[in-house]
DNA sequence: GTCTATAGCTTGATAGAC
DNA sequence: GTCTATCAAGCTATAGAC
């Protein structure tokens, strides 16, 4: 713990600062200035912004995938309660002013002009690995048509996150978890 | 129709490019250009670039409103299937390379550090009326919980429009537009 | 590995002429 | 109302010393 490596702290000041004034608007200088290092010392480390866009990102998630396993695996109950354990924790999350919803829509929100970006893809594909473990979830819980509900559940939880945020309002995130329990109960 | 006014041009330019490369990578020059008009030209007609963006948002705002009405009002048939018929739209605007997405959110998004800014407040009140006005239409139709209802169909269509366009793919709308149609059967 | 210094570009906005 | 000309400040990235 007490080993903190130059990069691991440039990564940090670029976590805070994208997380919480978006990509686009965080230059290079507010993010060595946070990590206390210099721009060469940065691009020693990173290629460009965009190879730090990534790692942030590719961070990210992980840390998501983790820590929705960990909410659904620490609840006890029926299927449809351990998933709507996951709207909770977002509800749970809106009233605090540093959240500021999931940093991978937004980063794909930020980058929308491009499509072949590597944000892009990079976001693609941490949402289509939500999907599979949720698919994964409930097959083993022999829920009939698991991949559409997976689905569809993955699409509530999106939604959730950004009308919650949008509106500062947890109860948009309990009217999805309460939707996710009834297409879960069918 | 043949009249079109300077500040019409400015802000038909500023539509197309707000939309299509987002409002925070879009320069005052690019819109300039565009318009063929000068910058100072610009500057008579909108006070910042923050009010040009406004001007955009509550432009798109009335235009997505009266767009959801017309699909809604020329679909026949039971309420699901009407209400079914905006997420098939989505669907069908899926495939489109220059479909990039609600303009609201990923405005909401670009501004997601500051909650007073003004973009976030017509995100907001865009998304709400979105809400109000489906939920009319639910009491109209004697939908038992209808404001729950509403708020769970708008959840899942902004959810809906996020993953079709994150993946590309429409079937996330039609999976989106199924799970509305399970809410409203209940 | 980390620094000082700076290149080279783009940004939002304005002064003042007509 | 619309122009030419310009500003100060921001940006990403790099050359070269240690």
């Amino acid at each position: 713990m007490g080993k903190e490596s130059t990069r691991d702290r440039i990564l940090a000041a670029a976590k805070e600062l994208f997380y919480r004034e978006g990509i686009r608007s965080v230059g290079i200088d507010a993010i060595v200035t946070r990590a206390r290092v210099t721009k060469p010392t940065l691009y020693y480390y990173f290629e460009s912004k965009d190879a730090l866009v990534a790692a942030y990102l590719d961070e990210r998630n992980g840390a998501i995938l983790s820590s929705l396993a960990k909410t659904v695996e620490a609840t006890p109950g029926k299927i449809e309660d351990r998933i709507a354990a996951i709207f909770e924790s977002i509800a749970k999350a809106t009233p605090n002013p540093r959240w500021k919803g999931c940093p991978i829509i937004r980063g794909a929100a930020e980058f929308a002009a491009d499509p072949e970006h590597e944000v892009r893809r990079i976001a693609s594909t941490h949402k289509k690995r939500v999907e599979l473990w949720l698919t994964q979830i409930l097959e083993k819980e022999k829920i009939a048509g698991a991949a559409l509900k997976a689905r569809q559940v993955g699409v509530l939880l999106d939604g959730a996150i950004i009308h919650a945020f949008m509106h500062g309002d947890p109860d948009y995130a309990r009217a999805a978890g309460a939707a996710a329990r009834c297409l879960l109960r069918t």
